[in-house]
DNA sequence: TCATACCGGGG
DNA sequence: GTGTACGGTATGA
């Protein structure tokens, strides 16, 4: 059980133990508990990846703030000695050291004797019936799953002396005839087995007994391939609630599992399918002894960080982190039935890659979470779809107060205080030469570190002694992976580990600052010094850098843009970043990030980079849009490229140029098309047509189309009178030039160019010169030669325009 | 027009 | 018995 540590001054040690539990076991891959104290363990033996299945025992324990509801129990009630062996029911306590409100943990053989117990005494207390654990709330007691007490309790985690590669997994993905399980049905489901081989299941015709035979084949095929891990894109949002459906309606047993239970188990999550019972709740599957692994829940994490993904789709991830084959076979997810039945062969192609493409992209970004359940009390497949702060951060500072034998804080409301948040400064606009961005690398655990600024109820220190751990292993974990050969499974671990910490360490802010009472340990005071600090840090990076004689651009949050004079090299550049580098507290490193030949800043976070590499960088709303019609894009891009080279005749001809096409009808239809979503539907849509008119559906209309699906995408385009529609496939359009009338209402889109598009030079120069650059088109003459006079201008007309977020 | 509610994904 | 993103878009006052 929980053996107790001293209190104060942890060791090294103890904070080892916190951060990686204490139990050697190598290779546990599952878990299952159930509340009679008997746990299932699944381990594959790291030497020869045999798998070992144990059973083992455990007290069922929970952590209540009183024990007035207990003493009913009278003699059965008992404190706890190490000794002595409990009796079947009897509820032993014991009182934990310090302040903590959770200070009773309380065991006993089987979980009901205490819930029963505990709930008797609340009834009795409370003179209401009280059900249920919960309705005490957090601030009265603290219950876990039953695979994470037996986890907390025992120090183990999942995985260790494991790779990923270890893992067995497997990967299915179910072909449908449509999204509705109550309606449609399975056709097909590809499944990629351990060993990368791949086979197609597809039932045989469309009755029921066909469909059920598909389910059948589906869950023989799993338990012959036995693995660890089942995975894939949308995995809980689609494919296991698609198939509880099915089974359900079907009568067939749907035991995915390594425990036979008749169909599948569920818990709440905030990111699931809604529940059958209750169309309020949100749940996914469980299958006991297998973990449940949606890649979905991979993506989102990465993307969290990165923010470099055109999407989430399986299709535009895989393409983008280069997985995709070249013959990538891609059919529209409403025409997937169709095709099959006029092209079986092009449907397997396409379910086949995506399996592939799912195994891939789990091993490529499912590596944070399979090191976070090395660390954290809790299943691999909660660890994949946990938030850091409350999933990662939270379970782990439960079991290091239980280890260190300490009262937990219950969860508290804040005082009122309101939140503060970061620094973000526009200190000039327009376009700027020789352009250095300087950071600081996780600047708000940094200053935690530095300034020890940890929760105040957090009396042993954990939350800071866990970043500091943290940092260290990250720090380490880069070391090693720069170490291993590249595409090793050990290089790959190591900055699997590398990124899972970091992912740890930046939420320790969050854990914090989070309001509502939702953290155990949150504390707004400490929340607002972590930021009042970071508004310190960055202003004092501005003056000093000011100072040596860089002019600001735009500072926000953690970095900061300036420009330096025209006879400096990337030394000078450098040595001024050293400089104000070395006047910042040691644990607060302030980072050359990158330079840049020219930037473009129009609004504060709309900016434009141009690298000595000749690439340009655009970032903001103001320059991204979905909706823009990409003709103005590519205006745009070149517009820009050119000022930030100072070519002013270069900005001048892509505007005319990109007239003169539309003129001629030079563009592609698609061009000028714009992106939108259907959100009504025909009928729908024709309820409310005489009272006001959208242009989205007229277009639709005039084009012919009068059926559309809800949701749909579209691109659509402005004709003199009217509007028309290009259909657009994927993420890609296509559209066929034969077909492409090129009847766009050419007026419309040079007026667009010029109030929407080119607008956003406007900072580039003068007003005077704007005007010039982009005159009417029938002054060309007039201004050849004006043109050589303009000059791209940078100005800070607002004296430092400051704004707080 | 501005605030707020909702979505992201899957066939 | 969950976990508080964030930026874009849709909708309603």
């Amino acid at each position: 059980m929980l053996t107790s540590a001293p209190p104060v001054a942890p060791s090294t040690a103890d904070e080892d133990e916190w951060l990686w539990g204490w139990d050697p076991t190598p290779g546990i891959v599952s878990v299952w508990a159930e509340p009679d104290g008997t746990a299932m363990i699944w381990r594959r033996e790291p030497s020869t990846n045999a798998l070992l299945r144990e059973s083992a025992r455990f007290k069922p324990w929970l952590l209540l703030d009183q024990l007035e509801d207990l003493a009913h129990l009278g003699q059965r009630l008992v404190r706890a000695h190490a000794t002595q062996q409990p009796a079947p029911m009897q509820v032993t306590y014991r009182e934990l050291d310090g302040p903590g409100a959770l200070r009773f943990l309380v065991s006993a053989e089987h979980a009901n004797t205490l819930s029963t117990a505990v709930l008797t005494g609340a009834t009795r207390r409370l003179g209401h019936r009280v059900g249920h654990l919960r309705e005490l709330g957090p601030e009265a007691v603290l219950v876990l799953p039953p695979e994470e007490q037996y986890l907390v309790s025992t120090g183990r985690t999942y995985f260790r002396d494991l790779t990923f590669d270890q893992l067995v997994r497997l990967q299915f993905d179910l072909e449908t005839t449509g999204l509705d399980a109550e309606r449609e049905r399975m056709f097909m489901v590809a499944v990629r087995l351990p060993s990368g081989a791949t086979q197609v299941l597809e039932a045989a015709n469309e009755s029921d007994a066909a469909e059920a035979q598909l389910i059948k084949q589906l869950v023989d095929t799993i338990h012959s391939a036995d693995p660890d891990v089942i995975e894939n894109h949308n995995l809980h949002g689609f494919d296991l609630p698609f198939l509880d459906t099915r089974a359900r309606k079907l009568g067939v047993s749907l035991s995915l599992g390594r425990i036979h239970f008749n169909g599948l188990k569920q818990r709440a999550a905030r990111r699931g399918a809604p529940s059958a019972t209750d169309a309020k709740r949100r749940v996914r599957f469980v299958a006991p002894g297998r973990e449940l692994i949606d890649t979905l829940d991979a993506v989102r994490r990465y993307d969290f960080s990165t923010r470099e993904l055109p999407g989430h789709g399986l299709k535009a991830v895989a393409r983008h982190l280069g997985l995709a084959g070249p013959n990538r076979e891609l059919i529209r997810g409403d025409q997937i039935y169709e095709t099959y039945k006029r092209d079986p062969d092009r449907v397997r192609r396409y379910a086949t890659a995506d399996v592939d493409e799912v195994a891939g992209l789990a091993r490529m970004l499912g590596g944070a979470a399979f090191a976070l359940a090395r660390m954290a009390p809790r299943r691999y497949e909660r660890l994949a779809d946990a938030g850091a702060a409350t999933g990662v951060i939270d379970p782990l500072l439960v079991r290091a107060y239980l280890r260190a034998g300490m009262a937990l804080p219950a969860h508290a409301d804040g005082d009122g205080t309101t939140h503060s948040g970061a620094a973000l400064h526009l200190f000039a606009t327009g376009v700027a030469q020789r352009v250095v961005k300087a950071d600081v690398a996780s600047l708000y655990p940094s200053l935690m570190r530095a300034f020890r600024i940890g929760p105040a109820r957090d009396h042993l220190g954990a939350l800071l002694a866990l970043v500091d751990r943290l940092v260290e292993t990250r720090l380490a974990a880069k070391a090693n992976a720069r170490a291993a050969p590249v595409g090793s499974a050990e290089r790959y671990t190591h900055e699997a580990m590398s990124a899972a910490m970091k992912l740890v360490v930046n939420s320790a802010y969050g854990y914090l600052a989070a309001g509502g009472g939702l953290t155990r340990f949150a504390d707004v005071h400490a929340a607002n010094d972590v930021t009042r600090r970071g508004r310190e840090t960055l202003d004092f990076m501005c003056r000093e850098l000011a100072t040596r004689g860089v002019t600001l651009l735009e500072a926000d949050t953690d970095g900061v843009y300036f420009t330096v004079p025209e006879s400096w090299t990337e030394i000078n550049e450098r040595r001024v970043v050293t400089e104000v580098a070395a006047l910042l507290p040691p644990l607060v490193q302030l980072e050359f990030e990158g330079r840049y030949a020219a930037m473009l800043s129009h609004q504060p976070k709309n900016y434009a980079l141009l690298g000595y590499d000749g690439i340009l960088v655009l970032r903001g709303v103001a320059f991204r849009s979905s909706r823009a019609e990409p003709y103005g894009e590519t205006f745009l891009r070149a517009a820009i490229a050119c000022a930030l080279r100072n070519d002013v005749v270069g900005v001048r001809a892509a505007y005319l140029n990109t007239v003169q096409a539309l003129q001629a009808r030079a563009l592609p239809t698609l061009a000028v098309s714009s992106r939108v979503r259907l959100t009504k539907s025909p009928s729908r849509y024709l309820e409310t047509r005489h009272v006001r008119r959208e242009f989205a559906y007229e277009a639709m209309l005039a084009s012919g189309r009068t059926s559309w699906r809800v949701g749909e995408r579209v691109r659509v385009y402005r004709t003199k009178h009217r509007g028309g529609v290009v259909t657009e496939f994927d993420d890609e359009a296509v559209v066929s030039e034969q077909t492409d009338a090129r009847d766009y209402d050419v007026p419309y889109y040079i007026r667009l160019l010029r109030t929407s598009f080119a607008e956003r030079l406007v900072t580039a120069f003068t007003p005077s010169d704007f005007a010039t650059v982009f005159a009417d088109t029938q002054q060309l003459p007039l201004f050849v030669s004006a043109l050589d006079d303009i000059r791209t201008v940078l100005s800070s007309p607002m004296q430092a325009k400051i704004a707080s977020r």
